[in-house]
DNA sequence: CAGTGAGCGAGCTTCCGCTTGACTT
């Protein structure tokens, strides 16, 4: 028999914690929670006090099952889930399950998985927090009301198979507003001044000096007043401030911001980050990276001081603790940081090595130095002008930690590259070489990434570290928004350049509004957004979460129960449900767009059955009326009267090949080219439908035709549905409409008919895939 | 998949937070 049983959360950590604990330990991991609320129905009593009907979920009936087995070896049972309010209550889950009694059952919690402090943690034994419990299950019922009870009413008013929550549906409206703000934005534009001077200093040397006007100005008149005022102006130094500054380092990574770098630095999706960030995990090279927390364990800061000095010697040791900032965090973890900080690489794929070096990076630089600095600024006078330029250096006097890691920014704007300026004294003059000013225009806020939304409801606490990559993939998996490159459009601007003597004007042009990997929220989740916020204005509220959470909190004090807490909530919002269910139409968006110039009839866009269409004329007319789809990247709420009277173009002749007609339409999988009943994509974001000539359509053809040639690696006189075929995922083999792979130790060009049955065979004899659910 | 947009009805969908596989035609 075993004298303890330890239970965890994880397996990975199981692993870890039982080489330190010994022979006496066994130590299991609970894979997280074992039971839930019941999906059926509410899955809660709602008549009894809002009684929760808990049960063991279906894949982890195995996992309870061996836990009971392990119970039942063991003296002492050690419940050691995380020390938060989920894992405290995952405790309680199992110790309920498990049916365990107080006299053998002990609840030890540690926040980093070393030696010393689990250890410690075992010398500390307690008993099950009940408060912090009934806090989770608030939290937990709640969100199920909330979820459960608003859905529907989106399946009868909307769309069947939507959904909505506290945490989803605050998200979609980030992106919804960020959204309005940017269509609602009036681009201005100014003119920014660069003069380019040279210099002779004494000791013969001449040097070149950038300097910029500190102000725009407004107009190409003002421009040009203020260039011909410069023509004939001497310019002199008239002022130069030093001013030392310095740079800290960044905390460790927590998930956001680890999300958040991978993503700027990598170009990493959020849940491509976690999946890399898991493995690392589990080859025991990082330590956990669901966490919120910024804290380093005493031994990973005792091995980064030793790593910073071998590496770089002493003075760049800055051992420093970070406390967290963000809302509601529970800082059950260490920061994620590299188990061993004296390997700065890795072996493993290259997103493992890239993901790894960068969290080694950030570890190590957070234990040192600041970076510090002297910034410059360096004022020319112009004789001729109440202007001044002002010329800007910034000089490294100790790197520190940019030794190592440097913080990448959202904003792409941010200047780079201010360099060192040339031993100027006040009043020494400059001679003007020329002086360029480029119009500029106001930038609209920026569309979030999956990472900078991740960042804002990290901010506002909605969420948490294991929910943030599955939010985002919910809101796209349900429509609302898609993770899209727009390419942008060109534009020109005006320039301005005195030299000689001379101004001259030109006009250059320049790509603005490019977007790469940016979230855009679509027509329907546009529709449910502004349904929900009309209706459901509480939930909605940014700061819902937040206050609900401080109810939470006075549960987890004893200071509040939760049946109370949910008692109070729930009557309200159910009555909301109803009343909204009975009162409200189903909102289709509809919006006028103005009319038809052809028929006088009204040209509205709505959401129709599949989509947002525009339509000329309605129901009650005797004609029926003409219907459009919208083209992938136009919005309802954006799209004008010429847009869609464009779409009615279509389809369009394009012209002949071949003896037969060619057209362009849009389809449902967007533009194409239709040829002898055979269908040719366009190129996103290259061609038009409204625009394509018949030369680019018999490219696309031809391209086509190359790509259906290469495509087929061998067929069969024995069967003609039998074909072996190069695909996405390499070579498969298809037959009666059904695709197999095939075994990486065949060669596709050889394969026998006979073998094509076999492998066909062999495949069907496997279980079952299973299917992924089709989403429209 | 390359059209459709009517209306009825059965049966399904759905939340957030803990975890990891099992998937990848």
């Amino acid at each position: 028999m075993e004298e303890n049983l330890v239970i965890v959360e994880s397996p990975a950590k199981a692993k870890t914690i039982e080489r330190f604990l010994g022979k006496n330990f066994v130590v299991r991991s609970s894979f997280g929670h074992i039971r839930d609320l019941a999906k059926k129905n509410l899955g809660i009593d709602l008549k009894n006090g809002f009684k929760p009907e808990y049960v063991i979920s279906e894949d982890k009936k195995k996992v309870v099952d061996e836990l009971k087995k392990a119970v039942k070896n063991a003296k002492i049972i050690w419940l050691a889930s995380d020390e938060d309010r989920e894992g405290e209550a995952i405790s309680w889950h199992l110790s309920e399950v498990l049916k365990l009694k107080e006299s053998n059952t002990k609840r030890i919690v540690f926040n980093e998985i070393t030696k010393d402090a689990i250890l410690n943690a075992i010398e500390n034994p307690r008993t099950i927090d009940k408060k912090l419990v009934d806090a989770q299950q608030a939290r937990r019922i709640l969100d199920r009301l909330v979820g459960f009870e608003l859905s529907p009413v989106l399946w009868k008013k909307i769309k069947p198979s939507l959904s909505a929550g506290r945490v989803q549906s605050v998200a979609v409206r980030l992106l919804v507003e960020r959204e309005r703000e940017i269509n609602d934005f009036k681009t201005s534009s100014g003119y920014k001044i660069i003069g380019l001077f040279k210099v002779k200093l004494d000791n013969g040397k001449e040097y070149d000096v950038t300097a910029e006007l500190p102000k725009k100005f407004n107009t190409l008149e003002e421009t040009r007043k203020f260039l011909e005022k410069c023509k004939k102006a001497s310019f002199e130094v008239s002022d130069i401030v030093k001013k030392p500054s310095r740079k800290s380092p960044s905390p460790p990574f927590t998930t956001s911001t680890l999300q958040q770098e991978a993503s700027r630095k990598l170009g990493f999706s959020v849940s491509q980050t976690m999946t890399v960030a898991q493995k690392l995990y589990e080859a025991g090279k990082i330590t956990y990276m669901r966490t919120d927390s910024v804290n380093l364990s005493d031994t990973a800061i005792a091995m980064s001081r030793q790593t910073i000095t071998n590496s770089f010697g002493e003075k760049y040791v800055q051992i420093r603790q970070y406390k967290t900032k963000s809302k509601g965090a529970q800082e059950a973890h260490e920061a994620i940081r590299p188990t061993y900080m004296d390997k700065d690489t890795t072996a493993g794929s290259n997103a493992e090595k890239k993901l790894y070096e960068l969290i080694w990076k950030r570890t190590i630089a957070s234990q040192m130095g600041d970076a510090l600095l002297e910034k410059t600024n360096i004022t020319i006078t112009i004789s001729t002008s109440t202007e001044n330029f002002i010329a800007s250096g910034e000089v490294i006097i100790f790197d520190g930690f940019l030794k190592v890691y440097i913080e990448s920014s959202d904003d792409e704007s941010e200047e780079n590259g201010k360099g060192l300026l040339p031993p100027l004294k006040k009043g020494q003059a400059l001679t003007m070489n020329s002086i360029e000013a480029t119009e500029r225009f106001t930038q609209h806020p920026p569309r979030y990434t999956e990472a900078s939304l991740v960042k804002k409801l990290e901010e506002l606490g909605i969420g948490r570290p294991s929910t943030y990559a599955p939010t985002i993939s919910t809101i796209q998996q349900r429509g609302y928004v898609l993770r899209e490159d727009r390419q942008g459009e060109t534009r020109t601007f005006k320039v301005l350049l005195l030299k000689n003597s001379q101004i001259k004007e030109s006009l250059k042009s320049e790509i603005t509004g490019s977007e790469k990997s940016k979230l855009f929220p679509t027509d329907i989740g546009i529709i449910v957004n502004d349904f929900l916020v009309e209706n459901f204005s509480d939930i909605l509220d940014y700061n819902f979460t937040a206050l609900v959470e401080k109810e939470f909190d006075l549960i987890a004090e004893g200071k509040l129960s939760w049946p109370k807490m949910i008692g109070k909530f729930y009557p309200a919002f159910h009555k909301k449900i109803e009343s909204t269910l009975e009162l409200t139409s189903k909102p289709k968006g509809e919006r006028l767009l103005g009319i038809d110039p052809a028929s006088g009839k009204k040209i509205t866009v709505r959401m129709g059955r599949y989509g947002p269409i525009v339509v000329i004329g309605d129901k009650d007319n005797d004609e029926k009326p003409r219907f459009a789809s919208l083209m992938k990247n136009q919005l309802m709420e954006t799209i004008t009267l010429d847009e869609a009277l464009n779409l009615f173009k279509l389809p369009r002749v394009v012209g002949t090949f071949e003896g037969s007609e060619v057209k362009a339409n849009v389809g449902r999988f967007g533009p194409y080219i239709l040829h002898n009943n055979k269908f040719f994509s366009l190129k996103k974001g290259v061609d038009d439908p409204l625009e394509v000539n018949i030369d680019r359509a018999i490219e696309l053809i031809d391209q086509k035709r190359v790509f259906d040639q290469n495509k087929l690696i061998k067929a069969f006189t024995e069967d003609a549905e039998l074909k072996v075929l190069n695909g996405r995922f390499g070579p498969y083999i298809s037959y009666q409409k059904e695709n197999y792979k095939v075994p990486k130790s065949k060669n596709p060009a050889d394969l026998s008919y006979k073998e094509c049955l076999t492998i066909i065979a062999e495949s069907k004899k496997k279980p079952a895939r299973k299917k992924f659910k089709k989403t429209k």
